[in-house]
DNA sequence: AAAGTGATCATG
DNA sequence: ATGATCACTTTG
């Protein structure tokens, strides 16, 4: 296992979208312990030309952090109760992020970050140095399928239609079926 | 299917 | 200041 660096984060969003599947998300509470949970699932929000992306309307005391360097955390509360958890990456000023969707035993945006107790509190954190959130990989890069984004109908059609979102695909585990 | 919840952003 | 709109989840 090694810790993602900041050459890891700084390439193009998608590419970071579908290296994220299968590494691990780390979390570190105040009382030491540490949470850990590979991720599943990815989606990746693409600058201002992106209508679905925060940042197409363009820098904002929100949106300020999408225009660091790659490598922090991008949090925001979502419908006054979910925060969701993306990763910057790419270069300073370029405003592109990664949404971490699920992980294994906590799928859905809202659900992983509540269960590895994640919020607001760590908005602009550097997964690069931090000690209190960060991602590690073990080099494997699951089988995986691309579809269109979720919860994006304020977007373009075009943008719409994109298929930017990655899942990692359901393994059997015992069983395997095959087609008639 | 619809509520619940509060930050955010565009209006005025 | 006010109001619509949300990268959602749970409940019925």
């Amino acid at each position: 296992m090694r810790r993602l660096t900041e050459e890891d984060y700084r390439r193009d969003v998608v590419t970071v979208a579908k290296a994220l599947l299968g590494a691990t998300l780390c979390r570190r509470l105040d009382d030491g312990t540490v949470l850990r949970a590979r991720i599943t699932e990815t989606e990746a929000y693409c600058g201002e030309e992106d209508t679905a992306c925060h940042a197409h309307k363009g820098r904002t005391q929100r949106t300020d952090v999408m225009y660091a360097p790659g490598g922090c955390a991008y949090i925001y509360l979502c419908y006054g109760m979910h925060e969701m958890l993306n990763v910057v990456t790419g270069p300073a000023e370029r405003p592109e992020a990664v949404l971490i969707r699920g992980v294994e035993s906590a799928e859905g945006p809202g659900r992983l970050t509540k269960a590895l107790q994640i919020s607001r509190a760590l908005n602009r954190e550097d997964l690069v140095e931090s000690d209190r959130l960060w991602i590690e990989t073990d080099g494997s890069r699951p089988k995986f399928a691309s579809a269109p984004r979720i919860g994006i109908g304020y977007a373009s059609k075009r943008d719409q239609s994109r298929k930017w979102r990655f899942v990692v695909c359901k393994t059997s585990g015992r069983f395997f079926r095959h087609k008639p």
